[in-house]
DNA sequence: GCTTGACCTTCCAGTTGGTGGAAGCCCTAG
DNA sequence: CTAGGGCTTCCACCAACTGGAAGGTCAAGC
């Protein structure tokens, strides 16, 4: 297979394929005329990785499933890990927008958004809120 | 003010700080020996940086409301209209997160997470998944 | 008067995960 | 034999910084 095809069945674009080529995540086999050439599991572990990054994982995380993946004697005590961690980053990550959220609807709401100049959100950004504390104390 | 003394009031690393300056956000003068001379304003300026990036807006979106901020002619119209684009962004944003959230839960709890390889979450992964289709239908 | 250390300067590189484009082979159909 | 589409490499760029190296400046202490 050549890229183009396995662009077509992992939906990933062909750069990516590239990109994922550079940094080790797949090691097609090359043709004498120099284009890469995909086996079958090539294209199943691009697939994979196309899975794991929707999820949200990174390269590296992706790259760790992957050696887990192909290790017949893994213990799915160590994926689990790997998945919790990244579930974890995604809950303060969710934390983080909320927050953000809480302020910004509040901020939006007492502006009249009209021709005047009068305006609570730049009023709110240029007050000073000493260090950043304030943004954490938001209720969610 | 020299660049340690802003960074001190605003909580902003000084190597933020000379980006900012880089990106054309403050201008601050020049001493005779080449350091960086803030005035109130720019000090005052980049405690608004800090606090609207605090809130998740980018540095175009700064640069723009900054330049509202400026303009005494400014309708609070255009300020909310920002405001309100980046709430949606927020609100994107959280969506996808949950719907990653979600699915990872799902397979987390579904991993006995022992010394044993088979794995519900590596099965998962594996698993074509047509297109990416998928994951825009998972259940919030 | 000299050293030490804190502060300041610039510039270059790296981060994450790709994406865009240019220049140039390769291959097949008409 | 030429046109097209697919493939190759390489380089640059995105956001928003951050780290570090090499070196200038300044105030305090001995």
């Amino acid at each position: 297979m050549n890229i183009g095809d396995v662009a077509a069945l992992s939906g990933l674009p062909a750069k990516t394929i590239r990109y994922y080529e550079d940094v080790g995540l797949v090691k097609p086999l090359r043709s004498t005329n120099g284009y890469r050439t995909f086996r079958e599991s090539d294209a199943h572990k691009l697939a994979f990785l196309g899975r794991s990054r929707a999820l949200g994982f990174s390269i590296e995380d992706c790259r760790n499933l992957i050696a887990l993946y192909e290790d017949e004697k893994r213990a799915s005590a160590e994926v689990k890990d790997i998945a919790e961690q990244h579930l974890e980053r995604i809950d303060d990550k969710i934390a983080e927008l909320k927050e953000m959220r809480a302020t910004l609807v509040h901020l939006v709401d007492a502006c009249a958004g009209d021709h005047r100049p009068d305006c609570p959100i730049l009023a709110d950004l240029a007050t000073k809120h000493r260090g950043e504390e304030q943004l954490k104390n938001t209720a969610l």
